[in-house]
DNA sequence: TATCAATATTGATGATCGTCGATAAACTCA
DNA sequence: TGAGTTTATCGACGATCATCAATATTGATA
């Protein structure tokens, strides 16, 4: 399950003046890397043997409150870093790799 | 001249947990690239021949006023993102390659 | 020194953000 | 169906942010 298409739309930032709408596009997803606890759940997944990581994991390994690991899960998702999937109660959350690599091109 | 020491220093995202300290110290990074304005911003002067651009410059194609692009130039020199120079009255700001290659390495 | 041009800082504003408690919703299983 | 578990949403709060007008600062030049 994902949701933004990826931004690979974009020309990498440094070939050619963006429009704004270009940079309105990649912008958001920037902003959403910019916070600490983002970029732990991001490397707490990546650190799992399985590439994959139960939303209850994260809120005793964060040491935030649930309703703020979701917000922050919710973010993530909405700006195609995270795809989820169901399974039984749990949600499991892992990365969108090719959301990441176009965010390295953007800045190549 | 250069402000903040680059963040090369951290692992990338995915090769193991971040610490708080290391999230700490590359979220900001990222948020500062997290804003419309200022991705112009860089890829505005990417787009110039000589590789900078003056803060004047900008005013007139960004469509924003003085301090306003005053104070974006000074978060991305902050965040290491650019460096100026002084050229009799005006500033040159330019891009800080290594900077941008190290948050690319954060990525992947 | 005084004036001018370019940039930075200050102070104020409305908007957005991160956080949490309380509550709702979704799903499983007995 | 009903209880239990997991996740999402709501409402509110303090904090931070982007923006601008006004003003200060810096450096060049007459």
């Amino acid at each position: 399950m994902e949701s933004r298409t990826a931004v690979t739309c974009c020309r990498p930032l440094l070939a050619g003046r963006l429009t704004i709408a270009e940079s309105q596009a990649i912008a958001p997803v920037f902003r959403v890397l910019g916070e600490p606890a983002r970029l732990q759940i991001l490397s707490a997944i990546a650190a799992q043997p399985a590439q994959e990581v139960r939303a209850c994991e994260l809120v005793e390994s964060l040491g935030l409150a649930q309703p703020t690991v979701s917000y922050h899960l919710k973010l993530m998702f909405e700006a195609g870093l995270l795809a989820k999937e169901r399974r039984g109660t749990a949600i499991y959350y892992r990365l969108v790799q090719e959301q990441l690599a176009a965010l390295r091109a953007v800045l190549g």
